[in-house]
DNA sequence: TTTCAGTACGGCAACGTTGTCGGGAACGAT
DNA sequence: ATCGTTCCCGACAACGTTGCCGTACTGAAA
């Protein structure tokens, strides 16, 4: 079976003791300079690496950080994690990636192994089913440095970094505004996240400025935030079927903007012709579809990196950290149509 | 700071020693059975959870398998990613997923990376750039369990899984030969890996039972496999400034398919009326394209899970394993055009 | 009463590593 | 010759857990 060489090895092989040798790798004064030479040669001849299980367990930190996302097949989170690895490769540490399929009882145990597993730190975008927090704060509370991006939990206070979600809601649903559509419906995921909170106040602020009633039954959430087709597809025919039919869609999420396009092709619904569709996604793709869409970009890279930067600071900080920074970073609006 | 609760301190709040309140929870005979229940009880309250660190040294196995792919972002290696932590999920193994960005140097760092850290095992699929594994043989020939999925290590020897790429290929050339295309050339990935070499076979064994001559120039290869997208830009003007332009295009792969339509796009070429285009993707969004394209789509997620129940037997072997299966799974052709 | 088996628990070692302490040897100063 | 100092290095403990052995106690059989 695969066996690694250790110290102990080493200090056999070569007549020493194991703190002589666990010495001079680490380049200690106390050891002369020819015991030194002889140690290195040798470990770097069998090619030695410390283990670093052991190390965890000695010095009670792992070197890595537990990242929890809904998918990594959504082109958010993909290009947000591409944003982490970058920082934690330059800082040394390991990343470890845990999918939700934004499910509540998902988003609980993959958080209660990574906490048992000794991750240093945890970056959390929560799932669409969660509305309890609970299982974060008690770690939280605990001690465990914890950094939120994207779908940020109200009632734990840490640093936060997340798009400027109201103003993209704002600009897209003004855009849609001033093509001339005034019957825009608003298709978006759980009521409880923060993205959604705050795409509908945007959505909301566009429709009051321009003098236009917030309809109810324009507002369609998908609790699983379009991880089912089914999910979409009812909303879009629910949308569809009032007699009062809107004319343009705006879409809070990735996943459900992709989805809507879907639905209109399966039922021939001509777009932007009959209906306008404008809606959050991270997708590169989306010039080359058939129905033009237009969307709201969030600097993805640029917020896993800043989420990590943020992350490393807490879990090297000798002192508790008391004052958190939330940080917004702007939205970029593509018009396609 | 963040402090877990041992046996140690269940043992000193309860007056009892470590290894009797470990034998208790690990419901030894050994154990009277009030003694158990006391000891379960308050590990309950106190919500005591092993620590797997000090599990992992002791028991040299981490319960968790490593899995380098080339990116997240791919339909592919997403999908695959799906099937791989519904088995391990359901085996109690933990997953540690790696990207390469196609980079040889980003693979070996990975790869040392993950075998330090003490993983049980290893799936593998190899980055566009690597062309010598030894960095992989090392490990394996130390003991380390591994298997290959979709790009595979020819010299290697142990389970290996893989869609029937050749047999893909051949479908996608004779759809295109049917459609009444002759000049149909092949842009693929870097010409060592596995699946370029399998679906170049099915590519030329097409044009054979066609009567038609493999063109040199017809075959361009790219090297990180459309990592960048002047590599396929570049590829595509080459192909279309030939004298004798080509009137399909087979492409070998999801990003190079998806990097093909959209140079396609920029340089105005109509596609299919001006060109054909037919590729490996497992992209669900391909039905709202533009411009319509067939692709052949391999079983992702089945790959996936036959790939870690494989990686799983090997770990959990009592016996080295010398007997290696090499299953090849059938892909699916859809025509879009 | 002695012996023996069984029960129920504690002590110790080990996984690989590093920090602390202690000690032998060499050397210079007294 | 004696003492203090410096230079190297080894022994030991600890991180949290479990396997192995030892042992005190109980009760029954001889």
């Amino acid at each position: 079976m695969f066996e690694p060489t250790t110290l102990k090895d080493i200090a056999k092989a070569l007549g020493l003791s194991t703190s002589t040798v666990s010495r001079a790798l680490r380049d200690t004064h106390e050891i002369s300079s020819e015991t030194k030479k002889i140690v290195l040669e040798y470990a770097q001849k069998i090619n030695y690496r410390p283990n670093p299980i052991a190390l965890s367990l000695k010095e009670r930190r792992t070197k890595s950080i537990g990242v929890l996302v809904s998918e990594v097949a959504n082109h958010y989170f993909s290009q947000a994690i591409g944003g982490i690895e970058s920082i934690a490769y330059d800082r040394g540490y390991h990343v470890i990636i845990t999918q939700t399929h934004e499910s509540y009882e998902r988003e609980k145990i993959n958080i209660q192994h990574l906490a048992s597993r000794g991750v240093d730190g945890l970056l959390v975008s929560l799932s669409a089913e969660t509305s309890d927090t609970s299982h974060l704060s008690l770690l939280h509370d605990r001690g465990l440095p914890m950094v939120f991006f994207d779908r940020v939990a109200k009632d734990i206070e840490t640093h936060k970094i997340s798009a400027n979600n109201e103003q993209g809601a704002y600009d897209a649903t003004i855009q849609l505004l001033e093509s001339g559509r005034r019957k825009i419906a608003h298709l978006t995921s759980s009521n409880h996240l923060s993205i959604s909170i705050e795409r509908l106040a945007g959505y909301t602020a566009a429709l009051q400025k321009y003098g236009i009633p917030v309809q109810e039954e324009y507002i369609k959430y998908c609790p699983h935030g379009g991880m089912f087709p089914e999910e979409t597809e009812q909303a879009i025919q629910e949308l569809m079927s009032l007699k009062d039919k809107p004319d343009a869609i705006f879409v809070a999420g990735d996943r459900l903007s992709i989805g809507c396009i879907t639905v209109m092709k399966k039922f021939n619904i001509s777009v932007p012709e009959e209906i306008s569709i404008s809606g959050f996604s991270n997708s590169d793709v989306l010039d080359l579809f058939n129905s033009p869409l237009n969307s709201v970009r969030q600097p993805a890279y640029e917020m896993g990196r800043l989420a990590t930067e943020m992350l490393i600071k807490l879990i090297e900080s000798k002192y508790p950290v008391t004052e958190f920074e939330n940080r917004v970073l702007d939205t970029e609006l593509v018009i396609r149509s």
